[in-house]
DNA sequence: TTCCGTGCAAATGATTTGCATCCTA
DNA sequence: TAGGATGCAAATCATTTGCACGGAA
């Protein structure tokens, strides 16, 4: 709990059982849920919370690099708790998002920007999709 | 014209004047538009196209292959034209998403790939933003 | 005690759907 | 002419908003 308590405030945000509830259920989601399959189970799990306020604490999470939005092209967001930068393998068929993690990869794409850069463009961030289907 | 009645006929669609309204459209803007951005300029250019038939359009040119859904963690979708494999720049500020080629990088990325491939996972295609601000 | 957070319900906004009509092939 | 396309309006669904109340600091 301090864990999680401490994610909170060290980002000037107060501890409520409602925000770690969301937090910790999205820490110990694999699946990349969305809101709704968020509120489905921090209910089941714990009180219960209202939509409206799951969709605020997922915006404050956000604001304050908690956690990351997933990108996606569904009309519906979902989100990741994980904040070391890592790649998404997409199936587009079953909608499923698993995360894959490529250290070479990325130290691959760092250095080539390292060196390159991008005129009239100051990159903060890379997300990389890898889109296919799982076998 | 005949080039867009074309790429709409070889993947056996009728090629009426909404859709060739809509593809020209795509193929014009250099922005990456959501649906809602296409009403306007169709509307403006050509005829008083329905909202709905707009959607229904964009939606079979995706399945047909012929425009692509761009990647957006707003609710929102936007469309691009564009088939050939490139990567795009995001401002989250001003919501702009530019195109970025970069023929080193994506031949770097695939032979990554080709050398080491992905465990259980057949990979079709690569999406990749590159988040950052505009100078 | 003081705000920040929360709950609830109504509002918004994007996308979809149903159905009658139209028009391309 | 036949079946895919379109137009329109109503329906859905995710997300946002307004406001009164409640609880962390």
């Amino acid at each position: 709990m301090c864990d999680i308590g401490n994610r909170l405030k060290n980002k000037g945000l107060r501890v409520t059982p409602q925000r770690v509830a969301v937090l910790s259920t999205l820490l110990n989601s694999k699946s990349h849920p969305d809101a709704d399959q968020i509120v489905r189970v921090v209910r089941n799990e714990h009180s219960n919370i209202s939509v409206g306020t799951i969709y605020h604490i997922l915006d404050n999470l956000v604001q304050k690099g908690i956690i990351k939005k997933v990108q996606t092209n569904k009309n519906v967001v979902r989100y990741d708790a994980i904040l070391d930068t890592h790649f998404h393998l997409y199936s587009v068929q079953d909608n499923r998002i698993d995360d894959y993690f490529d250290e070479e990869l990325l130290m691959m794409i760092k250095s080539h920007f390292d060196k390159k850069g991008i005129r009239g463009f100051e990159l903060n961030d890379i997300s990389l999709q890898l889109i296919g289907d799982f076998k």
